[in-house]
DNA sequence: CAGAATCCAACAAGATACTG
DNA sequence: CAGTATCTTGTTGGATTCTG
């Protein structure tokens, strides 16, 4: 059993990255979860995320194009038109939250007894 | 490629509960990582996570443990001495962090050439 | 259609000091 | 030692309205 060491902060690393860029993007899980069958318009993702204000859901994407979890492209003729879809790493992000999620159902008893006591 | 379904927020559901559970709490993935080798006291958590206050480590601690993932102990004689630990459910969400951490660790020039551009 | 602008509320987190 | 108690700050997130 080994001793801890001090201050976890010192630099970014890959077991805190992830909960910190997920974490504090309340909506990110669910709209990576919205584009997991392809590319969705703006218009489209606002039907599944109707209590997601316009401007949140435009910071998440954004955040998420930013990370690279999710590619931007928009067309302005005949029509505009913008589309979002995962990249190869918004996709193997998508595998981890299955993983996540999967888990979290197999112990989801579990999870509520320990709220209700 | 099926269609969107309506509203995905008329029940907590598995995909979701984790997100959020682990998400508001900034430092609840780290507390977690720092009782992966057995029982801590208070003090000694205070050490790897010496930029997070009393009341906040605090308040992560009294969330993880009304959640079922870390177990509290007290004693009070000879000293007072108040250890915790991760439960069994706990543990098994460490598990899922770690998936997550390697995940990470294994895109993280992905992760930073994104945010670079 | 796909957002941008503005303003505001809520809550998490930090600083500091104190206690059974 | 293991926290509490206050107070303050700062960062999302939400409501509403407007636009290229």
């Amino acid at each position: 059993m080994e001793a801890l060491r001090a201050d976890m902060f010192e630099e970014i690393c890959p077991s805190t990255l992830l909960p910190f860029r997920i974490g504090p993007d309340k909506w990110a899980a669910l709209v990576i979860r919205c584009l997991e069958d392809g590319p969705r318009r703006f218009s489209e993702l606002r039907v599944p995320l109707a209590r997601v204000t316009p401007k949140v859901l435009t910071q998440s994407l954004r955040a998420l194009e930013r990370d690279g979890f999710v590619r931007r492209t928009e067309v302005t003729a005949p029509v505009r038109r913008v589309t979002y879809e995962l990249t190869d790493l918004g996709r193997g992000l998508l595998a981890q939250l299955y993983v996540l999620c999967n888990w979290t159902a197999e112990h989801w008893d579990d999870l509520l007894d320990a709220r209700e006591s």
